[in-house]
DNA sequence: TCAACCTCCGTATCGTTGTTACATCGGACT
DNA sequence: AGTCCGATGTAACAACGATACGGAGGTTGA
């Protein structure tokens, strides 16, 4: 810009490309008009980013920094179970907000192809399903329930995004078919240790039959039920 | 060539632009390359195809049909939600068989596209979950038995794709969870009379663990639950 | 102090790509 | 025979990713 440019080069070329591809998904986006925008010639660009892909892995990178700080606020509810539930809604939330930055994340498909970043949402993903196992939730293994709810919940995202509009009931149905599938729920013999648990995933599916508070207070007695 | 060629030019572009996206996935491949391959020059493949992108869809239609042809062979149990079931195990072989189709025909992430050709097997998988429906095997609307089926299926095959291995236990544990999600099967139907007995009967059993109010209002909840 | 050095960045250029204007050839129809 | 049209080639264009090369500015070390 004509201004004073308080940002360094780099900040400036990475934040030019954040803004064309979430103008135009996709990464047929042309290293030019990121110089252009930031300002700089393409030796610059070159200097700092390799090429493009390592322009691409940057900016992907900062997605997903964004999408783990927009999850991590709102993903602590003490039932792993329901953490997943809010981790995919986040999922497909940051995905419909940020078609572009999703798209270059998960969107890639090429066999082997695996952005490095994906690793730390993955691994935050395995946790919570861990979890979920060691208080016998699961009737798979845990890396089997994240590679399931991962699998879907990408597919899901992809999906709407290509059909532009957002299908709730979409997501939500899926959501619930897939954990109603790591958890078994429905097949749960009384007194095998999962007391409780199809009803527990079925208000906190459908938090507009109790409500919120009502919910969770539900879920915390079951617990005070099952303990003894 | 030198040699005799017996198939029309249009057919031998179009086989030289498989090989080349067959060999490497995505749609980076050159059309001089096509052209050479066919040994025909530039012009002539946009007489025939306009530009990359018709070509490209030229391609990826001669891959549905591929698709189609492999899958009509082996999908007629009688059953539709079997018929998902094998129509699911065919989309995924077909996926991992072929992921430079594959990816050309449901990888491309572009809010708003959707090929042509795609419109075919999606129309296939409406008709088998009308059937179901129609048939009083879904607990869900026919339309949205079938999103939920492709969003899952195609999210799986791009999983297994990326990841390079097949996975019959992944593919396998999502399928009959999205089966099992739009058919009810193994989830506590709604009024069944039977959600939440065990938690009820333990609850009313030992009021000293929530204490008389609580248990009435547990109880009382879960009948709201299993009502809807 | 001064020369070596490193970071940052511009000039100019290269090879490749998708795309197109224009010309040519040959068969089909009138 | 003449005209038209589909099929193919020649040549060129603009845009792209990428790179060789050089220069300005500050930092460092003897």
């Amino acid at each position: 810009m004509t201004e004073v440019e308080g940002t360094d080069t780099r900040t400036r070329l990475l934040e030019a490309a954040a803004d064309l591809i979430a103008a135009a998904p996709g990464e047929d986006f042309s290293l030019r008009a990121v110089c252009d925008a930031a300002g700089v010639k393409m030796p610059t660009l070159y200097h700092f980013f390799g090429n493009k892909q390592g322009l691409i892995e940057a900016v992907v990178e900062r997605g997903f920094d964004m999408y783990l700080s927009a999850k991590s606020s709102t993903e602590s509810s003490g039932d792993p179970i329901q953490d997943l539930r809010l981790g995919w809604d986040a999922h497909v939330a940051f995905g419909l907000e940020n078609p572009g930055f999703y798209t270059l994340m998960y969107g890639k498909v090429r066999p082997g192809y695996s952005p490095e970043a994906q690793s730390k949402p993955s691994e935050i993903l395995r946790g919570l399903t861990l979890k979920a196992e060691q208080d016998g939730r699961l009737v798979v293994g845990y890396e089997q329930a994240a590679a399931h709810v991962l699998a879907t919940n990408i597919g899901v995202t992809l999906r709407l995004i290509i059909q532009g509009k957002n299908d709730p009931e979409l997501s939500a149905g899926v959501r619930e078919g897939v954990l109603a599938a790591i958890t078994g729920t429905g097949q749960s013999e009384p007194g095998d240790g999962r007391l409780g648990h199809s009803v527990i995933e079925r208000a906190a599916a459908n938090p507009g039959i109790l409500g919120e508070t009502e919910t969770q207070l539900l879920i915390q007695w079951i617990g005070r039920l099952g303990e003894v």
